[in-house]
DNA sequence: ATCAAATAGGACTACACAAGGCGTATATAG
DNA sequence: CTATATACGCCTTGTGTAGTCCTATTTGAT
């Protein structure tokens, strides 16, 4: 509950990891060993990141990745939702699909979930990868 | 991912629900009722909010629920660590057996996430029960 | 031309947890 | 004594996370 995913994790870390050694090229497999992360499973967050347009990939040998923007320019914020793709809310109401919500039409407490939901985002947009180098 | 479980939901629901009939005593039958909430489910819920002194319980018939304290001294977070039980953490760094994470010693990003934690602590405590009434 | 190193990406399995259902015991007002 | 509540444990099902495996494609170096 109110977890993070590993993924969002392995990502953060990733970033980091690039931007400590000065957004030189590094690999999936410098990354994984140095950190004991699975590879493929730290390969489909790369893949992901740069779909997203947060990484940059370099195929074939000496290929790899370097960060497509600055640090101060990721939010915490842009590394979840490239990650994981749908929107993520706190509960279904702000998810794609409100609907669905077993509750929907009787719920008395969507405007106030609707503001913890703002704050939250709040907190991790205004987090940049930045800070955590 | 960062989803509050539909138990905190109905939590939340049912002590606004108590506190808009000004503390008259409610019980489960009725609130599952009028908000279409599993009977059984809600029930459990309720336990949990009882013996977590947010709300206080009337056994036999003619009994059933009040809130044990104003609703403007009852925080969203005492609602989820009430229900959820153990600690919350959006990582395991934050959870009960941190050195369970995967990553434990190698992780870089201990220091970040936990100022994330902080903040989310702090967007769910200030948050009284009274401003979702 | 070939090989090795790297990313790209789909298919599948294992497991944990959320959500709900069911059965029974206990308490109490009338 | 009975009807109406809460208290609480056990079990099933569904969903989502995490991880593994396999194959295709790209590209630098020999």
């Amino acid at each position: 509950m109110l977890k993070l995913s590993k993924k969002v994790e392995y990502g953060l870390i990733a970033i980091r990891h690039i931007a400590s050694v000065n957004n030189h090229i590094s690999t999936v497999k410098e990354i994984s060993e140095k950190y004991i992360i699975p590879v493929d499973v730290l390969a489909k967050v790369m893949q992901k990141l740069t779909k997203g347009k947060i990484i940059t990939s370099y195929q074939g040998a000496m290929g790899g990745y370097t960060l497509a923007r600055k640090a101060e320019e990721i939010s915490v914020m842009d590394v979840i939702s490239v990650i994981e793709g749908t929107q993520v809310g706190i509960a279904q109401c702000f998810s794609e699909v409100p609907e669905n919500c077993s509750i929907y039409t009787n719920c008395t407490i969507k405007n106030p979930l609707g503001k913890i939901q703002h704050n939250l985002e709040h907190v991790f947009s205004s987090m940049k990868v930045s800070e955590i180098v």
